[in-house]
DNA sequence: TTTGATAATTAGGCTAGTCTAATACCCTGT
DNA sequence: ACAGGGTATTAGACTAGCCTAATTATCAAA
């Protein structure tokens, strides 16, 4: 009935196949194959053996989906990795752009007892540096319905809730840029043809953000209400 | 002139040959294999890659000893594991008996980065939970001439200075008998026989240490100075 | 000095995970 | 309805680490 340990190699593609079924759908060879830079056939090996343990479904030439035996394994990484980033900042002084690397070799280390030592002397944080939500240790996760800043129609109040990237230069940017979850944000403007969007903060300071970085924040309405 | 990084297992495999030639001469073939719970052909291979490799001096048949190199990074590897045990008991409530396992997963994950602001979070500790002395970031670590306590003489005064033990229970044992790095004792008889040693702590309690116990216990003389 | 016990090594095989090259499948556009 | 292009899978090979069984080396004791 208990099955055996996850080898990391298991724990990463978990974690791929999650991210990438998120939004509803499947999973594809090659989407997974680019997020853990592999090559496809390695992927194609992992998913029949994956499907044979019954953490994935495997539809032939379709995708895959988590079974929930997987979904739940997949939360439990994603759970440790959020935790681990949370305390590496608050605890240890990191910077929210040199988390992701440290958190993602740790996830694969950490025993469950830790995790949740780490969790507790945070106060049970719901939300990790980048603004994603957190996994209870029970395997629930907050879905909210986010809308980038690039989509965002011009005149409206958000709030930037999560920054969804987890390269060390871009994030040192955004944070030099004031552009941290939990920020206030109007969308004065933007320029046609996938230009930037132009934002004014509460200090009334004003930014002028490409449509490369709008991607990767995400807002939700302020519609006055406090966070 | 970098060397790729190294493999969990070589960082075991030098952790062991440390320890085993810590008291000058050679690890043999069989007692790595103990120690890492691995066949000694496994030994065997793992060697003939390590001399290649430069980590290791092997004399086949004799045993094998650590070049500077693989000192080097076997002391890493303390520093890692020490730091980490002290962490985890200091600043998340770890029993110092349960800090061993974790670590020994830790080591292998964590960055220098990390364990360098672990160890400024602790103020640079010298010793670990269980008295161990921790090498510094450079590479040094402290020699002492340690006698254990089935060693010591009837009627010396000593101090506890290390237990060299990982094992939960009996380490949490020791604990409750007030057996813990840094207390001062007087023994006060022996039982012949490789019987027990009977001592007398400073709060004027008893208490009688089994052979097997008495052995892992390391302690200095204390000629009436104190710490 | 030979012998026999013990320890070390070599031989050969297994698994997980990766790769490249070759093949099979699916779907869209004509 | 089917031909191509693109994606997925299979085939086959490689590495690190491990194993067991067979062989070889060492050393102490007769």
């Amino acid at each position: 009935m208990d099955s055996p340990p996850l080898t990391r190699s298991v724990e990463d593609y978990l974690k791929s196949v999650f991210h990438l079924t998120n939004q509803g759908g499947f999973a594809t060879t090659s989407d997974i194959a680019e997020m853990l830079a592999v090559a496809p056939p390695s992927v194609s090996g992992m998913m029949k053996r994956l499907s044979e343990t019954g953490l994935i479904e495997h539809v032939p030439y379709r995708g895959v989906q988590l079974t929930p035996q997987g979904r739940r394994a997949a939360l439990q990484m994603i759970r440790r990795h959020r935790i681990l980033e949370s305390y590496l900042t608050r605890k240890l002084g990191y910077d929210w752009g040199d988390v992701h690397g440290e958190a993602e070799r740790l996830e694969h280390a950490v025993s469950e007892k830790l995790i949740e030592r780490m969790a507790e002397a945070l106060g049970e944080p719901r939300y990790d540096p980048h603004g994603a939500p957190i996994p209870t240790a029970g395997g629930e996760i907050e879905e909210t319905e986010l809308v980038t800043l690039a989509e965002t129609e011009v005149g409206r109040a958000v709030i930037l809730q999560e920054v969804g990237d987890e390269h060390p230069a871009r994030l040192h940017y955004l944070a030099e840029q004031g552009l941290v979850p939990g920020v206030r944000l109007t969308i004065t403007d933007r320029q046609p043809f996938n230009g930037p969007t132009i934002v004014r903060l509460m200090d009334g300071v004003t930014r002028v953000v490409g449509q490369e970085l709008a991607l990767l924040l995400f807002c939700r309405p302020s519609d006055s209400d406090g966070e």
